[in-house]
DNA sequence: CAGTATCCTACACGATACTG
DNA sequence: CAGTATCGTGTAGGATACTG
């Protein structure tokens, strides 16, 4: 009822298990979870607001995947109303660290991309 | 016609051009075709056999992207058969150093995390 | 060989309403 | 407050056929 005819063998990320969680680091919402986890620790509306954009939907599931794959630690207190507080495990901050590590990379070199582009897009656009 | 109600005032990558970098170095496609070609310049038809899984429509769209980004240098030799030559730049060997470092560090810690997930699982399953 | 063009479907994601 | 449930839609991406 969904794989249909059965493309490839091996394909579909069963094949690696590792690309799933690269794919929850790297996701448009992940890499912002945890890049402002980095800096602290942030109750779930504190953290949408922060972020920016996300809808609460995304959000929980962006948390609960991360939280699954050991990332983050999710603490909430029995009280009324509910508090709950989100922060970064040790192996959440190297993972943030990482993709943070990425994404400023990326940023440094953006110049270069965007004269890569102009580039070619001109080159077409002759 | 496409932003319908407009959610956020500065959401949509727009905020961030470099959010659609990332996203090309990190997509699906991006990730193993910057890996494979760290190795060694590939033709088109090889590159899509190494990667595996890859129909040539991404693969298609995958190298023009990280080629108009500037990260893939495309080699055309006007022979019949046509002869097509795809190799990184020095930007693209760089850019696929990291995803290639940030891939390596997933896989390094994946024990952990199929460890998290498990204590994760079974805490719901009880 | 190295692609483009077309069609089609699954699902990622946002909006909204509701609950403990 | 901190979420879940539900619905609707845009689009990523696969299959297939065709071209220079």
């Amino acid at each position: 009822m969904s794989v249909s005819k059965m493309s490839a063998p091996d394909v579909n990320q069963s094949m690696c298990p590792s690309r799933l969680v690269l794919e929850h680091v790297t996701s448009r919402w992940g890499v912002l979870v945890l890049a402002a986890l980095l800096e602290r620790s942030y109750r779930f509306s504190e953290l949408r607001r922060t972020v920016g954009g996300v809808s609460e939907k995304m959000l929980a599931q962006t948390l609960r995947t991360l939280e699954r794959d050991g990332f983050v630690r999710r603490d909430a207190q029995a009280v009324i109303p509910p508090r709950v507080d989100y922060s970064l495990t040790e192996l959440g901050r190297e993972a943030g660290e990482q993709v943070w590590g990425l994404a400023r990379w990326v940023e440094r070199r953006m110049d270069e991309v965007s004269e890569a582009r102009r580039a070619y897009d001109e080159a077409r656009t002759s």
